[in-house]
DNA sequence: ATGCCTTCTGGGAGAAGA
């Protein structure tokens, strides 16, 4: 199973890029972020005839999630039952169940600045995610979970490319957001693309010849419990996507999952013949 | 330590992003 998340900036925007994207990757489950439009105006003719179940979630003109599959799309869920909003609840994650695995598309609210109202929002936002991600792995610890999204944080300094963006005075590489980030890895998540992939950014921003520069963050991950990091065979950040007419300021990030299942396993193990 | 880029809405100029 392939499965990719992706921070379109307006899916509506990105039709031609990510139809011609899907159709070069194939991949089995996206997680799409900032689609920036309401679940009826998601553009569902151009995506259904690739073979994809679609669930949408928005708010209409800022956020926006969404999950394509092409191995089952149920048991959706519309944002976290503990969110907390800025302040109404915002179209910022999306669940849903798909070829055995319990998939979120997330994408983590900015934070702006130090200090800002936002700022907190993005760290009480983050606390509910922990409590759920605690709480569903509590339930069963050989659940096959993956956050998937647009985090907003760059967990290291490595992560960091963007001279604009300083500790100590800009979102994304605060302390408290690192701790934040640290947090769902101690709740039993690990980033299954850095070991495959240790370096390289997922976002440059569109002014100031970013890309061109490599001045960009990694803040785009997928992270899974062990049941789902377990399976993980393959990794790619799809840097070519920054390239070319009208692209989004974030690239696709993908993975390859043998989800073969114990019992399967069990069956390659060596036989004793007599 | 910002919004010289992009998107959206609304039918302008402004908000938001990281």
């Amino acid at each position: 199973m392939r499965l990719a998340t992706w921070n379109v900036n307006s899916v509506i925007a990105r039709v031609p890029r990510l139809v011609d994207w899907l159709g070069a990757t194939r991949p089995d489950v996206v997680c799409l972020q900032e689609t920036k439009c309401t679940a009826d105006a998601f553009p569902y003719d151009e995506v259904r005839p690739l073979g994809y179940e679609v669930a949408a979630h928005g708010d209409g003109r800022w956020n926006g999630v969404a999950l394509l599959s092409r191995v089952g799309l149920t048991d959706v869920t519309r944002g976290l039952s503990n969110e907390p909003g800025f302040p109404a609840p915002e179209a910022r994650a999306i669940g849903a169940t798909v070829g055995g695995i319990r998939v979120w598309s997330l994408y983590v609210p900015n934070g702006r600045a130090l200090e800002d109202p936002h700022y907190y929002y993005k760290l009480e936002w983050l606390s509910a995610l922990q409590q759920y991600t605690a709480d569903a792995l509590a339930g069963d610890p050989d659940l096959a979970l993956a956050l998937v999204g647009d985090f907003n944080i760059a967990p290291t300094d490595a992560d960091n490319g963007d001279p604009a963006v300083v500790p100590g005075f800009s979102t994304h590489v605060s302390q408290p957001e690192r701790d934040a980030f640290a947090a769902l890895e101690s709740a039993g998540l690990t980033d299954v693309v850095r070991p495959l992939v240790p370096g390289g950014f997922t976002y440059w921003d569109y002014k100031r010849l970013r890309f061109p520069k490599n001045e960009g963050m990694r803040i785009d991950f997928i992270l899974g419990s062990h049941a789902f990091s377990n399976a993980v065979t393959g990794a790619t950040i799809h840097r070519n996507e920054r390239k070319g007419e009208a692209p989004s300021d974030h690239v696709p990030v993908v993975v390859d999952l043998d989800l073969t299942s114990p019992e399967e396993e069990d069956d390659d193990r060596p036989m004793i013949f007599g």
